[in-house]
DNA sequence: GATAAACCCTATCGAGTCTGTGGGGATTAC
DNA sequence: GTAATCCCCACAGACTCGATAGGGTTTATC
């Protein structure tokens, strides 16, 4: 489950992806009304980024965050591990975080963990190989027909 | 995040699967031995998977659970949606149990929401997939090498 | 240097979920 | 009639998640 402090985060990365000019920054007032996010709750995602190693700040007054490196080189797939823990649906089917199951006796042989592993592998797969860049990109862009489809 | 309640759910199911005679059934004694299942827990979530229509039972002294319809016609996507509600990351992305964010003001444009769409059917197609038959005959077979590589 | 704006940090609260248990009631084989 | 079993409800304890409060520290600007 995608907890919303991902979906703020991610919302933040996206906006300054699209709005962050070259060498400044974005300041959480402005960040918090352009995503719709309670400013001090993004406070402490954005400060857990930094920490990552996904932002660089700037304080003091006209202070504000901005992408420590190129957009095209930030993974969607790292930024929901740092903000949600591992893609894996369950601890001993991942490969950044492995954690074996206290209940299982040998986990090479679970059926679950086999089957959890090919959903993780699916999973990153997807979030690993889109870009903060793409997805900035996909934001507002027309919607793909069969998404349109769905909305009766 | 694949629950405690799912992981029972499914190993309950192999087990049925796996052991339960034709026309017979096996006990919540038996499965929550064979499963290292707490029982009372094991219980409701039986009761679960009957209300679903996963499971039938026969009341009374020698009663016990036994498969609705043949394991081959049992879904895992099925089951994990009746233990721990819908597949998709976000409901926003669901198919099945599609719910709007509060916060989105148009979900057909959200990134978030596409993306989350395509992880949800990366899922699907795993999980709905693989039928309960294929899932209780992996369990206990011998491991991949992948999988053998990685436990050092 | 005073001021205001912004980042940094810790603590905490309320609501909800998840795991697991207890205590019965109803049904059925023997 | 008895014992084993399914059915049902309530609830407790731990944990997580969203969100807020209240400061402390840094810096641009006047």
């Amino acid at each position: 489950m995608l907890t919303q402090r991902a979906k703020y985060g991610l919302r933040a990365m996206a906006l300054l992806a699209a709005n962050c000019p070259p060498g400044g920054t974005i300041s959480i007032p402005d960040l918090a009304q352009g995503g719709h996010i309670p400013p001090k709750f993004l406070e402490a995602i954005l400060l857990d980024l930094k920490r990552h190693g996904f932002l660089t700040s700037r304080r003091g007054k006209a202070g504000g965050y901005a992408l420590a490196r190129p957009a095209e080189r930030i993974a969607i797939g790292d930024l929901i591990r740092a903000l949600d823990g591992p893609l894996a649906p369950i601890p001993c089917a991942s490969l950044t975080a492995y954690r074996p199951c206290t209940d299982c006796a040998d986990p090479p042989s679970c059926a679950i963990r086999r089957l959890m592993r090919e959903v993780r592998d699916a999973m990153a797969q997807i979030l690993d190989g889109t870009s903060l860049a793409q997805f900035a990109a996909s934001a507002g862009t027309e919607p793909a027909a069969d998404i349109m489809a769905e909305m009766r």
